[in-house]
RNA sequence: GGGCUUGUAGCUCAGGUGGUUAGAGCGCUACACUGAUAAUGUAGAGGUCCGUGGUUCGAGUCCACGCAGGCCCA
């Protein structure tokens, strides 16, 4: 048998192949099913959303998943990967909406949610297939045939399990926050949308400085001197809060002043407290000069006095009038008054903040924490609800601005003559009523709805949220077990996420998405959350025992509503269900008494709006209607660990089996999705993290460094890469080119270059052994030759080999596969090819074969399949392919395939330090010799006599003696030489130890240093000599430098050639005697010979008769001396000189000078 | 605006705990080699190590402040 040889590698079609064989063999399943018992290495895959087309960044993401599975998978873990689909949200909705070309309005009106949801599900799956072909393509091993699916029943019930967990903790729980809110569309936002393009815009906005006047009394009083007009100044460039006000901010630490001066509209005498680092900003230095009592009521330049000087903790807790009173607060609470605020900065605005809870996220929170009360109207419904409306529109009780909208919904003219904004309006009233200081258009940058282009208010919402904040510390502590990568993401923008942690909130007014699984009365002090679906069916013919409704959807869309009770397994799954539930709900009486049908979860539909028709009944036997809210999508991949299981209704021993996670990798934009959703429900459901290793990979830019998007369209398309380079080469450029967690500037040029340098490099090394192990006919079937009796180079390549798995084994137990495809490309192209194979070369093509050839071919192969195995996980077709290839012939494995591997163990023992160092030390004499050569011109084949090393030590010595012969032939030299002795043949440089001396001399090194440089031949050989030297430091000090304070280096040996590399020297004796030059000759006509062969075609293994033509006296010489060399060199049977040779039969051989014709014939 | 991150040759990247001449590959130029040959070897050109300050005898490396790109969050 042979082994395979390849004109022309095709890499992709290779790797089209591989996957052929790969399906046909079933080996990915087997690579898990042969695993079976052994420990388990466990993975998640984090799923993605097959509503669009997969992108280049996703073979980035996907090929990191699968190193480290396929490596994991190597080392005999068993590792299951089981695929998902994320397939919940907003971009979905989004998309059906832009295809039916409708608005989120139309919902429920011209679109039932019912077509609408049917759409969503329909849409999400769009792109599935073009997503299983590039997971196959691209050589990703994770299971599509039973994937986890989010908008599936039985994973929604796993969600509504874990939820009703977290509820029964006391977890969940309604509330409100401020949130940014569309009054146009007459939706919230999510971040997610906010962050569309185009939604901050700068605009420019009427902003206020208002004047809030102060109450006199006793907390005041030191504010006050005689009969005063009193205020605070606050700016705002949001006016239409400003009827909400309910209190004032300070910084606890900023310093205010008070200020005597005037109201610059109605120039009454005023005196104003604000931050004393802004007062530059309201009152010009030229005014500072001015009398404040010469001031004329419409004088330009206002003139000022500070009066006084405050902390914002003095000012604390004192009181002041309502701005704008329209609505009155909670009595019970104390509002209007200054409350001390973490966020107040004095970098705009007056270093006082207005305070309107029910607009402002932070304002909401400061109230909250000081007790403060909002400003609420009760609605038409009689529930209380803030100034401004869900419409943007001030409620009737703002009587001046009664249904104004507060920011432009209208769409009015703003350029038109007349428009004028409600922010301007209440401008126009506060400077009538001497309660505006400043008013000015101020430009800023402001969040716009992306949908209707209007801008977005921050407004009370109601949401469901899981408090997060309960379990903090123990969210941040188990975070520190965990290894990030980089370490970075998990410390720094991980670590302060938790560290500032919120509750989360789970709400999402939207259609398409796992349901909120709490049913409330409507007054809200009766409320349900619900488990499971069997729970809900109980519910649901409570309900209907109550005549709250009529029919049960779960059953009736069954087809039975009590299934007949199936025989014995179904027994014990009843059993095993009612445990389960028992679990989940707590065991009380009335559960375990229930009669549980068994369910077709294909039969009903638990999403909107089936959910929704569902009514329950309360323990007082109201009614409760569902929350309308979704949960938000996070909380569906969060919880995939459990779901994906269909946990814990089913798989307990599967989960169990599969929690934690030891390694997950996702791209750094998950950390507070994905990352912190999985880790948030571990650490709240389970006491655990949810993973123990984790990669966040960057992005995938283009080749300048930017973003990928279609509309620049400088996006990669995936498909072609790999249809042009295939998947191993595009996969190793990724890996290689820079680590996972930095970005990567994806050009395809680099992959043009991986291909030729690293695949073509190791393609080379196979052919090349291919070739002769055919033509020997070489299977590699007989007895290993034990590595102790093999060459100096086959044991040092094999040493090599080995530090080479140790590191590779590293690199990827350290999550790096960068580092580890940088010393896989490196070991192949410097030293197994450029090296080893070079320097080897004649063993393979010369001669019968014999041990010396035989170690050779085992030791090539050994190579090869060992960079195969290390490689397999990063280019898993083409070294399955190389792997095969060998195995094929040599019969060496019984495996199917190299990821049914193990993955190779070092041999410690063959691991050869001062082996790899002699060699080393090779390869520097060598390159030092060739680059002599090369200066003075004189070719590599014409061989010298001798070089000349000097040694510094008796171990250099013998290592160089270990590869003397190696370098010889390497740089075609007759003898190496050992300079022991050196004084007065070299010429030495000495050089400071700055390291050394830094720390001894400090400031003095410098004086230190220049007497050194300033060392002659003569105080160099001394210091030698003696081991120290003196020297002087300054006027009368001296100091005694030892051997190790300096580095002394040979510079010159004179009448020699000379180069040195760091403390490695060499000499070359460039006379060529009339010996070498014949030796000279006969190889030059070895070379031309053999280019002769080549040119007439010769095979490699034709013997040829050889007619040279006399007349030039060298060669008669060189045929003289080295006949015998030549002939074998050449596979000539004869060497015959003639005096001619027919001009037709000649070829004509230019020899760098003078010519040769000559004749050469195959012998057969 | 905040957090994290990146910035070294034309390009892609290395440069433990500070040490004086900052490296590699590719690309470019020249020469050599020619039984691995769409390979290979040798040499050369090419650097304000993003900027500015600071610490130090000494800074690509440590500190501060900036600038530019990226991600996340406001």
């Amino acid at each position: 048998m042979k082994y395979n040889e390849y004109k022309q590698l095709d890499y992709a079609g290779l790797a089209e192949e591989v996957r052929a064989y790969w399906k046909e063999n079933r080996i990915f399943e087997k690579s898990v099913e042969t695993r079976a018992g052994q420990p388990t290495f466990v993975f998640y895959e984090g799923p993605p959303s097959a509503n669009g087309a997969p992108g280049i960044h996703h073979v980035m993401a996907r090929a990191v998943k699968d190193i480290f599975c396929r490596y994991k998978t190597l080392q005999g873990f068993q590792v299951q990967r089981k695929g998902g689909w994320d397939t919940h949200g907003l971009p979905i909705e989004l998309q059906v909406e832009k295809e039916l070309g409708i608005t989120k309005e139309d919902i429920g009106k011209t679109i039932s949610v019912e077509e609408y949801n049917a759409r969503c599900r329909e849409t999400v799956m769009r792109f599935k297939d073009q997503w299983d072909d590039l997971t196959e393509r691209m050589g990703y091993w994770v299971d599509l045939n039973n994937p986890y699916i989010t908008f599936e029943n039985e994973y929604i019930e796993s969600n509504w399990a874990l939820l009703k967990k977290l509820y029964d903790k006391g977890y969940l729980y309604k509330g409100y926050t401020i949130q940014p809110f569309s009054p146009a569309a007459g939706t919230g936002l999510s971040s997610h949308e906010l962050n569309q393009p185009g939604t901050y815009r700068n605009v420019k906005d009427t902003s206020i400085v208002a004047q809030f006047k102060i109450i006199h009394n006793q907390k005041s009083t030191f504010l006050f001197e005689g009969d005063m007009e009193n205020y605070f100044l606050a700016w705002t460039t949001t006016p239409w809060t400003l009827p909400a006000n309910t209190a004032l901010a300070v910084g606890k630490n900023i310093k205010y002043v008070q200020v005597q001066t005037y109201n610059p509209y109605l120039f009454t005498p005023i005196t104003v407290i604000l931050a004393k680092d802004l007062l530059g900003k309201y009152f010009s230095p030229k005014a500072a000069e001015l009398d404040v009592d010469d001031y004329k009521a419409g004088d330009k330049l206002i003139p000022f006095k500070v009066i006084g000087e405050f902390t914002g903790e003095e000012l604390a807790g004192i009181q002041y009038e309502q701005l704008m009173p329209y609505v009155q607060p909670d009595p019970e609470k104390p509002a209007f008054r200054v409350i001390i605020g973490d966020f107040v900065t004095t970098e705009d605005g007056t270093g006082i903040v207005h305070i309107s809870p029910t607009f402002g996220a932070d304002d909401f929170r400061v109230a909250a924490q000081n007790n403060i009360p909002p400003l609420l109207v009760t609605d038409e419904n009689g529930k209380p609800s803030p100034l401004v409306n869900r419409q943007g529109r001030f409620v009737k009780e703002v009587t001046d601005f009664a249904g104004m909208p507060v920011k432009n919904y209208d769409g009015l003219d703003e350029n038109a003559a007349d428009y004028k904004s409600t922010d301007v309006l209440i401008a126009i009233k506060l400077k009538e009523e001497g309660k505006a200081f400043k008013v000015e258009k101020y430009e800023h940058s402001y969040p716009h709805c992306w949908r209707t282009d209007k801008p977005v208010l921050y407004y009370p919402l109601d949401s469901w949220f899981i408090k997060t904040t309960a379990v903090k510390a123990r969210l941040i502590e188990l975070n520190k077990t965990i290894n990030w990568k980089p370490e970075s993401t998990g410390s720094g923008r991980f670590g302060n996420w938790l560290e500032n942690l919120v509750d989360w909130n789970l709400s999402r007014s939207r259609y398409w998405g796992t349901p909120l699984p709490i049913w409330r009365t409507e007054e809200g002090d009766e409320e349900i959350c619900i488990g499971s679906v069997k729970e809900l069916d109980r519910e649901i013919e409570r309900a209907i025992a109550a005549g709250v409704m009529t029919e049960n959807p779960l059953r009736k869309a069954a087809g039975a509503s009590t299934k007949p009770t199936a025989p014995q397994e179904d027994e014990s799954l009843l059993d095993k269900a009612e445990d389960l539930v028992k679990s989940l709900v707590g065991a009380d009486d009335e559960n375990a008494q229930f009669q549980l049908p068994d369910f077709d979860y294909k039969g009903f539909d638990l999403h909107r709006p089936y959910v929704d028709n569902i009514v329950l009944v309360s323990k007082s036997g109201k009614p409760m209607r569902r929350e309308l809210d979704l949960i938000d999508v996070w909380f569906d991949s969060g919880a995939m660990p459990y779901a994906q299981w269909h946990y814990p209704f089913e798989n307990k021993d599967i989960f169990n089996a599969n929690f934690p996670a030891d390694f997950i990798a996702e791209g750094v934009d998950q950390t507070r999705g994905w990352f912190f959703t999985l880790h948030a429900l571990a650490v709240m459901l389970e006491d655990s993290v949810a993973f123990k290793n984790v990669i966040a990979n960057g992005l995938v830019l283009d080749k300048n460094g930017n973003k990928m998007s279609k509309r620049l369209g400088n996006a990669i398309d995936p498909f072609e890469t790999i249809g042009r380079f295939g998947p191993d080469a595009t996969r190793w450029y990724m890996i290689v080119n820079a680590p996972p967690w930095d970005n990567l500037k994806f050009n395809l040029d680099g992959v043009t270059e991986i291909q030729r340098r690293f695949f073509g490099t190791l393609q080379n090394t196979y052919s090349f052994f291919a070739l002769y192990a055919n033509l020997d006919g070489f299977t590699l079937g007989g007895e290993e030759i034990p590595v102790a009796q093999r060459t100096e180079s086959d044991r040092w390549i094999i040493s090599r080999l080995n530090t080479l798995v140790k590191e590779v084994a590293g690199f990827y137990d350290d999550y790096d596969p960068t580092k580890a495809a940088r010393a896989i490309q490196e070991f192949v192209a410097d030293e197994l090819s450029n090296w080893y194979v070079r320097l080897n070369r004649k063993r393979f093509w010369k001669g019968e074969v014999n041990q010396d050839k035989t170690a050779a071919y085992q030791t090539l192969y050994t190579c090869l399949e060992t960079v195969a195995k290390l490689a397999s996980p990063i280019a898993p077709f083409y070294m399955d392919r190389l792997f095969l290839d060998l195995n094929r012939v040599s019969g060496r494995s019984k495996s199917e395939s190299i990821h049914l591997e193990l993955f190779p163990q070092v041999q410690q023992d063959l691991i050869d330090t001062d082996l790899e160092q002699r060699m080393q030390l090779a390869q520097n004499v060598s390159s030092l010799v060739h680059s002599l050569r090369k200066k003075h011109t004189i070719k590599v084949r014409q061989p010298l006599s001798r070089i000349l090393v000097p040694i510094l030590d008796e171990k250099m010595k013998t290592q160089l003696q270990g590869v003397e012969d190696l370098i010889l032939s390497e740089v075609n030299v007759k003898n190496l030489e050992y300079l022991e002795d050196t004084t007065g043949i070299l010429v030495k440089k000495i050089k400071p130890n700055f390291k050394r001396l830094g720390q001894v001399f400090g400031p003095k090194l410098k004086l230190v240093a220049a007497q050194i440089q300033q060392m002659g031949q003569e105080d160099i050989a001394k210091m030698e000599r003696e081991g120290f030297f003196e020297i002087a430091l300054g006027e009368d000090e001296t100091t005694v430098l030892s051997r190790e304070d300096v580095e002394i280096m040979s510079e010159d040996i004179p009448g020699w050639l000379v180069a040195s590399e760091g403390a490695l020297t060499v000499a070359l004796d460039v006379n060529i005697t009339e010996e070498l030059k014949q030796e000279g000759i006969a190889r030059e006509l070895v070379n031309r010979l053999q280019n002769l062969r080549k040119d007439s075609g010769l095979e490699v293994q034709d013997k040829i008769r050889v007619i040279l033509q006399e007349g030039n006296a060298e060669v008669a010489a060189a045929v003289q001396s080295f006949g015998q060399y030549i002939s074998e060199e050449v596979q000539a049977l004869e060497l015959n000189l003639v005096p001619t040779i027919a001009e037709a039969d000649a070829t004509v051989l230019d020899m760098d000078g003078f010519t040769l014709p000559v004749r050469i014939e195959v012998a057969r």
